[in-house]
DNA sequence: AAACACTACAACCGCAGTCGA
DNA sequence: TTCGACTGCGGTTGTAGTGTT
């Protein structure tokens, strides 16, 4: 991150230490957020009141999660991505919630400790892969033809991929089916279709998402 | 052990929406 | 009604860390 150090029109850039997020944390306990420009003159930090916004959602905010997406906030990301991901709103949520509500951000209301920009990497990461990514996909193809060569030279009588463990970010046809889930998902226009969560992990998940969404926060007449 | 490739993540930028004067 | 300041979001970039060859 070195490049970015450098001051530009007497704003600090790049990475911040730990003296001002200290001062970041203090000032914004003090005033809230959501007035960042104010923030971030009365810190006396010389950082802009974007980059103070920033820093304190995406890392000084209290109750962040720190480490890797779960399997479940995998599946979780992937089913609301494929509700909203192609900015698909049904009417009446368009209509009642300002029209302007961002996939993100709505996207990590519903993981407790995530940060929209967390899923957003996460996502590009892990789901748009548009060429490079894919050599590394044929390489492990070709590691694990090599792989199954050997086994079968063992009498090899593997599981089925399926039930590999699902945390393992290298299995291969873990990753060939979330290139799949992208590259199948549905575009229904204004229409929620039951077909939308086929390939998309459990059920059951998704009836305790729905309920939640439908029964709790989506429930706009409050 | 070194070089290369890839992933994860922090941070910046530009744009659009909101709000108050 | 208009305009400027501010806020928030999506897209993108750069780098450190890790894995692979």
């Amino acid at each position: 991150m070195s490049g970015r150090g450098v001051s530009e029109q007497c704003w600090t850039k790049g990475p911040w230490t730990p003296e001002e997020d200290k001062l970041l944390t203090l000032c914004v306990s003090q005033y809230g957020d959501g007035r960042w420009n104010f923030v971030a003159r009365s810190s006396g930090l010389n950082r802009n009141g974007k980059s103070c916004r920033l820093r304190w959602v995406n890392y000084l905010r209290p109750g962040l999660k720190r480490g890797h997406i779960t399997p479940q906030e995998e599946g979780i990301i992937i089913e609301l991505h494929a509700l909203w991901g192609t900015s698909i709103v049904p009417p009446s949520l368009s209509l009642s919630l300002s029209l302007s509500l961002s996939v993100w951000s709505t996207i990590a209301r519903y993981l407790p400790g995530r940060t929209d920009n967390e899923i957003k990497n996460y996502w590009r990461t892990h789901f748009k892969k548009p060429g490079k990514p894919f050599q590394k996909q044929e390489k492990k193809e070709k590691l694990s033809q090599k792989q199954h060569i050997l086994e079968e030279g063992n009498g090899g009588n593997k599981d089925s991929p399926m039930q590999a463990d699902p945390t393992c970010d290298d299995n291969i046809s873990d990753s060939q089916s979330k290139q799949e889930t992208v590259i199948t998902y549905p575009t229904v226009d204004n229409q929620f279709l039951p077909i939308m969560y086929q390939d998309i992990t459990s059920c059951s998940d998704i009836i305790v998402l729905d309920d939640y969404l439908w029964g709790g926060l989506w429930n706009l007449d409050i």
